[in-house]
DNA sequence: CGAACCTTTGATGGCACTCAATACAGGTGG
DNA sequence: CCACCTGTATTGAGTGCCATCAAAGGTTCG
């Protein structure tokens, strides 16, 4: 009761939309406390994007940072002669951005609708310095993305197209919050095939005949093309080779 | 002068080993200060391991993180019917384990001969909570391994096998220390078809038909089968897609 | 309703995998 | 030093999976 009395004291003073981020206390906000909040306020913005949206081009100067408060960020590298590789997809509350260094090495574009609070490169950089605890906060985050890309890596490398379509569709029952009302199991998709088939290094037509292998195996259910139902999860993950 | 001097004076209070070591000014030690490195050198010790030694078995506890000294580690993971990918290959000077973890997410393998510095989990975990400077070394490594991860999955999903095997010798000729006496762009492969098969994604007689063909077309030659002499350095990095 | 876009489904072909056999390198013992 | 032996690498033939090309079916806008 105490130190819950306490955060609920010192949450007075924290700026108005952070008290009311779904981000709060994951994320890199949740090592900072009111105070470090407040002043990294002060150089906040808030963004809503449509799906598309650019958000960092790749190889462009270093112009700011971003923290995702909602939807989906993918990030993509391309090859000189057009193809595209999505090296990653980001959710709320991580932090976009690459700091201490002038380029990013990936290109950032908003997959749904995203919301994002960004903030300027000098006011990170000046917290980081001051306080160890967020560039912890920073540090353990490239960790877990490091896991992650890692984790594809095998996936890319080693996997059948139908393993790496399963292994998607787990991974996004992983991260998207499940639909309001429906099955635990049920999600929208966020992704266009196109963008999944850039994902899994497949073409659309592949990724496309292995979602309807598996709605005619019952493992999974499809409406509209976006909206997802897990039906049989155990099968799922037997299809996705562990 | 006056600095290199300074410098001179200081490094006569460094561990012996210190003095002498090939990472010394690299890697995470280039953070830290004679004295720092004094404290840091009580509690290390120093392996020299054999081709094929396992250094950390995945999904197993922490004991204690490494600096490659010399030669070259493969990290890799394993799927449950035994398919293997290698997941990145580290060189001096790189930090080997994985710090505020309970257990590694890959395994970590001698792939040459190798040298380490070895250090017990507590007594970095105390420096680098007393050092920001050393945390914020170990961060850049991380976004540096995870711009490299990225870079590979690119790889992996996009390229065809000749692209693969073209880029993969480039990587090597970019980390790899040239042979004496030779051609600057002749090195040592330090992995066997095998290893070099499970990092690409293929099988051992795709990567050997690829070497096969970039020896016939003169762009590159190979003696004893590891022994390799990049001849013509713009027909391979045209062979790697960019 | 109609147009544009995305997705699904079908037919075909090529690249990489599989299976199999040979060649080579390094190490050991005669 | 050479014969032998083991493990690794190369080369060949055949198959299968996924990419490509092509067309039809859905979905979401105005």
């Amino acid at each position: 009761v105490f130190s819950l009395q306490g955060a609920m004291d010192r949450d007075v003073d924290l700026p108005v939309f952070c008290r009311v981020c779904e981000a709060r206390h994951g994320g890199i906000c949740g090592a900072l406390g009111a105070d470090q909040l407040a002043r990294l306020g002060r150089g906040i913005g808030r963004r809503e994007v449509a799906p598309g949206t650019p958000l960092v081009p790749a190889h462009a100067a270093v112009e700011g940072y971003a923290i995702i408060r909602s939807g989906v960020v993918k990030l993509t590298k391309l090859l000189s002669d057009g193809r595209q590789q999505i090296v990653g997809l980001q959710f709320a509350p991580d932090f976009l951005g690459r700091p201490f260094s002038d380029c990013s090495a990936v290109g950032a574009e908003a997959a749904s609708a995203v919301r994002l609070c960004t903030l300027p490169r000098s006011t990170l950089e000046s917290m980081v310095r001051e306080f160890p605890a967020l560039q912890h906060r920073l540090y353990r985050q490239a960790l877990r993305e490091l896991d992650e890309a890692r984790d594809w890596m095998m996936t890319l490398g080693q996997k059948s197209a139908g393993e790496k379509v399963a292994s998607f569709l787990l991974l996004l029952s992983r991260h998207i919050d499940p639909l309001t009302g429906g099955h635990s199991l049920r999600f929208d998709i966020p992704l266009t095939r196109s963008n999944i088939a850039d994902f899994l290094g497949l073409t659309i037509e592949t990724v496309s005949r292995h979602i309807s292998s598996l709605r005619k195996l019952k493992v999974i259910d499809v409406e509209r093309n976006r909206y997802i139902t897990i039906v049989d999860l155990p099968a799922l993950l037997d299809a996705a080779g562990s």
